[in-house]
DNA sequence: AACGTACTCAACCGCGCCTGA
DNA sequence: TTCAGGCGCGGTTGAGTACGT
């Protein structure tokens, strides 16, 4: 029930982008009129359009209180802490495949949803992905191989470390390597906070920075780790220096996507968790092993 | 300079919700 | 209570542009 006819039905109005000539009758119009129905508009207005057009071109373009150009950092993080909260809930779930775009633009003045949108999924969403993060759930990839690759892993980043800066190939597998150490932290430090974090509150925004918790000063600080720790206001690192997180701290868990439910439920029953301390009790005890440095008991401690 | 590829973003499409008759 | 009309939303498309080879 209720879809209205399609404008594609309708062959004699014009499709496509819109000239100044239309966009200053338009303009004209609802700043005389306001635009009322939509569906009048065109009409009113002189304009050979549909509704649906005209108001697509008001809201997105033309609304006199539109903020134009680049987003800025502040922006950019707050699009990413709004996103990570602002899922699509039907009943008691939540679907990061079904974002909200128009509550996060609420959160921005001036920014419509389209361009909020459109800037997830050309910049952030890469970014996210670049990072080893999964974009529809905020958190870094839980599965259990990718955890127990990790001394190989381990050993590249040292390798690496030790290879002639210049030597492209080897640095780049190292930094991929340290970045997967990062991932790893992260996972360990959201099953040792998934009882604490999973209380969130409609206004997520809030929601999600009570419940950060704060990050173990003992990190190692080699630059690329600490380069995607989190901190409050930009979860993972995306938009700001290092020298700007003073306070690293990380983001409480929020609920997740239903994909991604089972995995995240299953941190919960015994045969799952074991299994990921048992991958760490590995971890710890290689690590040891192979130099005695007791990297990721430090971290952990 | 020419071509191919990647990226951006305005605009469109289709679906679901709301409202009023 | 039912249903048609209208609106708003998120997802997708495609033209224009930037960048790389």
């Amino acid at each position: 029930m209720g879809r209205s006819p399609s404008c594609a039905d309708d062959a004699n109005v014009k499709k496509g982008p819109w000239t100044a000539e239309e966009d200053q009758k338009l303009v004209d119009y609802i700043n005389k009129n306001g635009h009322g129905s939509w569906r009048i508009v065109p009409k009113q207005a002189g304009l050979n359009r549909c509704g649906k057009s005209c108001r697509l071109r008001w809201t997105n373009y033309l609304r006199p209180d539109i903020k134009r150009g680049k987003f800025g950092e502040e922006e950019e993080r707050l699009i990413i802490n709004l996103h990570s909260v602002l899922g699509n809930k039907y009943g008691d779930q939540t679907f990061y495949h079904l974002v909200q775009w128009s509550k996060i633009a609420a959160h921005l003045p001036g920014r419509t949803d389209n361009e909020i949108k459109n800037f997830w999924n050309t910049r952030i969403r890469r970014k996210l992905l670049n990072l080893g993060i999964d974009p529809h759930t905020h958190k870094p990839r839980t599965d259990l191989d990718h955890l127990l690759n990790v001394s190989q892993l381990l050993c590249v980043a040292q390798l690496g470390n030790m290879m002639n800066p210049l030597d492209a190939a080897f640095k780049l597998q190292a930094d991929a390597a340290q970045l997967a150490q990062a991932q790893l932290f992260q996972n360990l430090m959201q099953i040792m906070n998934t009882n604490k974090a999973a209380n969130v509150e409609s206004d997520g925004f809030l929601a999600l920075q009570e419940n950060t918790n704060p990050i173990p000063q003992s990190i190692p600080n080699n630059g690329f780790i600490a380069g995607v720790v989190p901190q409050t206001s930009d979860p993972w690192g995306l938009s700001s220096s290092f020298e700007q997180r003073e306070n690293p701290v990380l983001p409480g868990l929020v609920s997740i996507s239903p994909e991604s439910n089972s995995t995240m439920e299953n941190k919960g029953n015994n045969e799952t968790d074991s299994t990921i301390y048992e991958a760490w009790e590995k971890l710890i005890m290689e690590d040891d092993e192979a130099d005695g440095g007791s990297y990721w008991k430090e971290m952990l401690e």
